[in-house]
DNA sequence: AACTATTTATAAGA
DNA sequence: TTCTTATAAATAGTT
């Protein structure tokens, strides 16, 4: 049921998830009351909390904003304009725009879409590329690794089995062969490590509308 | 005995001791709300009053410089993410972007277009209709005053000619046709008022890509 | 300023 | 976060 309410000493509340309830609700309280203050009273209240988190709440009764946010009120309008334009890119508060500016708005958005579209295709193609390139290198590694075990193989028979380089030449030509099976070659191999990989990614890079 | 306390609207106390007392009581509340949150919930906050005779109060948790300098880096911050933000939206500086947010800016670009197209469209239809509607009623006018005209016309002519009723029927009719004449009314005109008239506009409303 | 009937805020719980 | 509710706190009108 409803909670058997307690009073609270005022010290801080150690626990993290009551602590931030608790801001939210008093912060709440604490605004409108600052508010309703300075309508009831004709006074200029200018509140200003920063949660521990950092997060910056903020009111001020009008003329409060002249006296205290002066070295803040330039910053405060470019907030606000930037903020109404992003909205507006955002297809919000459209209204009060007039046919002209909705069509250089179309057009800013446009043109920022394709740019979008480019650069996303283009990090999906480095990303794509960066992989090949890894692979490549990993293949050549493996490729060199074979070698070796092969060249240590060679070395180690040599060392059991005395001068006879006949036998030790014979396992070399079946080890190699071991080898090639191992990496199947894929056919276009060469060419696969190329720039333009786009034509094989079989997805839509650009959305159709 | 203490009084029947009633609620009270938010709007200036128009009494002026009133007000004071009002003033005094609830600022003090308000300042000790505020002081309550910054122990309880570990948050930096400023508030300051004026009264309406200019008389200073103000509490801070910490130094008020402190404050409102933290205030207006806050401030300082939101811009630039919000210019940067805004950037974006126009294509610029993406590269630091990830293929997910790109694909996430692409969205909201999609969906605002979508917005500002609808919007537009419908500014354009509300400013043909809006033309359409004074066309008719300028039609309409027209077509009054050409009747008022044929009835001071025949009036007149009543006059000139004495009781000949036969000559002035037949001048009658012919005035009629030349009133139609001067008005070669357009084949569909009777629909050609209604709100749907993008279909007969010419133009693309929505560009397809 | 003090008093209290009421309204308002809010702690705890869901 | 939001809602509910019991209870603490604030406060409007009066003295």
């Amino acid at each position: 049921m409803a909670g058997k309410r307690e009073r609270i000493a005022i010290r801080r509340i150690d626990n993290l998830a009551a602590r931030q309830v608790t801001f939210s609700k008093r912060r709440r309280g604490l605004f409108k009351k600052a508010e309703e203050l300075s309508i009831l009273c004709d006074a200029e209240v200018g509140l200003v909390v920063f949660s521990a988190t950092g997060k910056l709440f903020h009111f001020a009764s009008s003329s409060m904003n002249r006296i205290i946010d002066r070295t803040c009120a330039r910053l405060r309008e470019e907030l606000a304009e930037a903020s109404l334009k992003l909205r507006q890119m955002r297809g919000e508060e459209l209204q009060r725009l007039s046919v002209q500016q909705l069509q250089e708005l179309e057009k800013t958005l446009e043109s920022g879409l394709g740019s979008v579209l480019k650069t996303k295709s283009q990090k999906i193609l480095d990303e794509i590329n960066g992989l090949e390139r890894k692979r490549m290198q990993l293949i050549e590694e493996n490729s060199r690794l074979k070698e070796q075990l092969q060249v240590t193989r060679m070395a180690r028979m040599e060392m059991q089995l005395g001068a006879d380089s006949e036998v030790v030449y014979e396992e070399g030509q079946s080890s190699e062969s071991v080898t090639n099976a191992s990496y199947p070659r894929p056919p276009a191999d060469t060419d696969d490590g190329g720039s333009d990989t786009s034509l094989r990614l079989g997805l839509p890079l650009f959305s159709s509308k």
